[in-house]
DNA sequence: ATGTGTTTAAAACATAAGTTTGAAAAGGCA
DNA sequence: TGCCTTTTCAAACTTATGTTTTAAACACAT
C-alpha cells in the first residue's frame, strides 16, 4: 500500500512532510488523514499538530517546499530563453519548456521515477477545498503574470483574451495530463508508457506549442 | 451561498438529484455530505439513505443522469459528421467539436448557464476518491475506444503512441479548462468571460485541432 | 548531577458524517 | 372506512478525524 518507506533516523518535522507529500498525492486534501500521514511517518500523531499548528498548515508547508523550487527552475529557464533569443521574442516552445520541464526533474527521486509527485501538482490546483485556492494563488498568480508577459511579446498579432484563453488550456492541459498520466497507460492498453518522463514532456509541448498557434476562430452556432 | 432554490412540489428523489448536483459541483465527492444535500434539498436526512441506500449509489446515479445524455448526444454527432464526411475520414475539427459540444448544451439550464455542471463532469475526472475512478471507466472508456477508432482514420500517418498521448492530452485540456474555467477570468483580470460558452468552447476546439497536428518529436534531452 | 526547555507519547475530547431505527404521516385500494 | 404499503421524520448510533491535554522521555547547558 505505501511506498518506499521513509528512512530512520530522518526528524519528526521531515519524515512528516514526507509521508504528507505521498499520501496528498494519492488522496488528495480531504484524503489526506494526520493518522494515516503519521502512521507512514511511523511518529506519534500529536506530532503533526505539535510541529505544524494544524493539518493545513503542515500541507501548505509540504507545497511551499515542492512547489517553490519548481517555480524558480521555472523562471530561471526562462530567463536562459530569454538571454538564448538575444532578449527579442522567445519562441513558444522554448516558453513551454520553461514551464513544463521542471516537473519533470522534481518528480525524478532518487529513487526512480515518482509519478506521485504529479498527481501531487495537479491536485494543487483541482482540490475543492477551499484553502487550496488560497495555496494555488499565493504560489501561481505571479508566475503566471511573469509567463504571460513573455508569450505576449512571442504573439504580437493574437489579441489578450486568445493569450489568456490558450494559456489557461495549456496549463490545465499540463497540470491535468501529467496528474492523470497513470490512466493513459490504460486507455491505450500499455501502449503509452507514463514512466517515461521526457516522452511524455516531450509530447505536451509539442502539442501545447501546435495548439497556441490556434488564432481563435470568430465564433460560430454549432 | 446555495444556487436557485429547487422549486417545490418536485418529489423526494428528484429532489435530492438535483440537490447532490450542485453541491457536488461545488465541493467534490469529499465535500458532499448528505447533510448538506439534504439541506439543499429540504427533505429528511434519512431520505437519502431511504431512496439511494448509500451516498456512493446517489452520486453514482447523480452522475448517470447527466453524462449518460451527453455520451448519447456526443455519438449521435460523431455519427453526423461521419455521415457528412460520407464515411471517409471525418476532420479533426468535426471529432473533437463531437467530444466537446455536448457539454455547452448540458451546461446551458432552464435558468441561464450553470456553470458548476461544467466542475462536475470535471471532478468526476479528477477526484481521487476510489469509487470515482469505477465511475469513469463506466462511462467514459468505451466512448475513448469509439472517439479512438475515428481519429486513428484521421490520423493515418500518426503512430498509435501519438494518437493516444494526444487524446489523453486533449481530454485533460478539455475537463481541466472547462472545471476550472472560473479561473481563467480571474487570471486575465476579466478579459475572459467563461459565461460566453460558445465562445469558450471553440477556442478550446480551436486549439485542441491545432495540438493534434503535433507530430511528435523524437525525444530529446533537455 | 541537576534543572530547563524541547520533543514524544498515550489518551481523551469535540465535532462531523454516514447510517440505522422506530414511530408517525401519507397514499392507495378493497 | 379500514388496512396495507410507502414515505417522511426526529433521534440516536457508530465511526472517523482534527485537536488538545498531561505526563514522560530526551537533550543539553550549567
Amino acid at each position: 500500500m505505501s511506498t518506499v518507506a521513509i528512512p530512520r533516523g530522518t526528524d519528526t518535522k521531515e519524515r512528516l512532510l514526507r509521508a504528507a507529500e505521498g499520501i496528498f498525492g494519492r488522496h488528495g486534501y480531504a484524503g489526506t488523514t494526520l493518522r494515516a500521514v503519521t502512521a507512514e511517518a511511523e511518529v506519534n500523531l500529536a506530532s503533526a499538530n505539535y510541529h505544524f499548528g494544524s493539518k493545513e498548515a503542515l500541507v501548505m508547508e509540504m507545497l511551499r517546499q515542492r512547489v517553490a523550487p519548481i517555480n524558480e527552475e521555472r523562471l530561471r529557464l526562462l530567463d536562459e530563453a530569454k538571454r538564448k533569443a538575444e532578449f527579442g521574442p522567445i519562441p513558444l516552445e522554448d516558453i513551454l519548456e520553461a514551464l513544463i520541464m521542471p516537473l519533470g526533474g522534481a518528480a525524478r527521486g532518487q529513487d526512480g521515477t515518482d509519478l506521485s509527485f504529479l498527481q501531487l501538482v495537479g491536485r494543487s490546483f483541482s482540490e475543492p477545498a477551499e484553502f487550496m485556492r488560497r495555496v494555488h494563488d499565493t504560489f501561481f498568480r505571479e508566475l503566471a503574470e511573469v509567463f504571460m508577459g513573455e508569450i505576449r511579446r512571442s504573439c504580437p498579432q493574437a489579441t489578450e483574451a486568445d493569450l489568456w484563453w490558450n494559456l489557461h488550456f495549456a496549463i490545465n492541459a499540463m497540470l491535468g495530463s501529467l496528474s492523470q498520466c497513470r490512466r493513459v497507460e490504460a486507455m491505450s492498453n500499455g501502449i503509452c508508457e507514463a514512466a517515461d518522463l521526457d516522452g511524455m514532456l516531450n509530447r505536451l509541448v509539442a502539442f501545447l506549442a501546435n495548439g497556441f498557434q490556434a488564432n481563435t476562430p470568430p465564433s460560430r452556432t454549432v
